[in-house]
Parts: structure tokens; C-alpha cells; sequence
DNA sequence: AGGCTGACATCGC
DNA sequence: CGCGATGCCAGCC
């Protein structure tokens, strides 16, 4: 378990969404994944999860924030678009051991990644 | 300075 | 049970 804050850019007071949207998907195990939902759940507004999608489209031009572990609650590949090549999201996802079915994560279910489960916030 | 928009999720009718 | 409307925060016209 590792305190969000802790991970957050060299101390900044800039506690912002954003900023914990970052650390959380940074934090994002080898081959697992999550939802938009599961983190804004997990960051205290669970109706948020909008924002969540707005922050990895910040978050995309940064390193070491994979987005391509973040879909949405059905397991789609909602965001594909939004990488260099749509298909980059898929095979970063298959090169991670993940199977992809019509845009879909196989087995979701099983490689769910829940934040609140896992992580905890200081 | 004010309002629309955005990679979603949930509640209400 | 299915679709429409609302919520959230920040960035960009």
C-alpha cells in the first residue's frame, strides 16, 4: 500500500485531481487495469469520473502515466482514440498479457485493479 | 469574465 | 427495464 501523497510530484501543495489521477494510474500494477469510476471513487468523488478521463487526457503527454491501463467500468477501450495510433492501447494492453475482444478487456473482472482495495489515502 | 466541453458513472422517471 | 438528465473540476474559447 502506498500513501498517495507521497507519490505526488516533489511535494507540491497542488493536491489537485489531476495530480492524484497521476499517481494513481501510475501506481497501476504490470497487466492489471482499472475504471475511470474506480478512481474517482477511490480519490472521494465518485461522480468525478469524468474528470478522470479529462486528467489522462492531460496525463498523456506525461511519462510514466499508463493510460492504456484505464477503461471504463465495462471494460472497453473507451479512450483508444486518444492515443498516437487507436490500436496502441490494445497492443500495449496484449503486451502486457491482457486479451482484447471487440475492444473489450477479457476477464476484466479478473484483472480489475481497485485502488480503494489496494492503495490507501493519508 | 462567463460558459461550454471533456477518454464516465449514476440516479431518476 | 431503457433512456434522459445531472454531477464533478479544470482547461480553453
Amino acid at each position: 500500500m502506498a500513501p498517495i501523497k507521497k507519490i505526488l510530484p516533489s511535494g507540491k501543495k497542488d493536491t489537485s485531481f489531476f495530480e492524484q489521477v497521476y499517481a494513481v494510474v501510475a501506481l497501476i500494477p504490470f497487466g492489471r487495469v482499472t475504471s475511470y469510476g474506480a478512481i474517482a471513487k477511490f480519490l472521494g468523488t465518485k461522480m468525478s469520473a469524468r474528470m478522470v478521463g479529462w486528467a489522462l487526457n492531460n496525463a498523456h503527454h506525461l511519462p510514466n502515466v499508463p493510460a492504456h491501463r484505464v477503461v471504463n467500468r465495462n471494460g472497453q477501450l473507451s479512450g483508444k482514440a486518444h492515443f498516437k495510433t487507436p490500436n496502441q492501447m490494445q497492443e500495449l494492453l496484449e503486451l502486457e498479457g491482457i486479451t482484447i475482444h471487440n475492444d473489450c478487456i477479457v476477464n476484466f473482472n479478473t484483472l480489475f485493479w481497485d485502488p480503494s482495495k489496494e492503495l490507501t489515502i493519508e
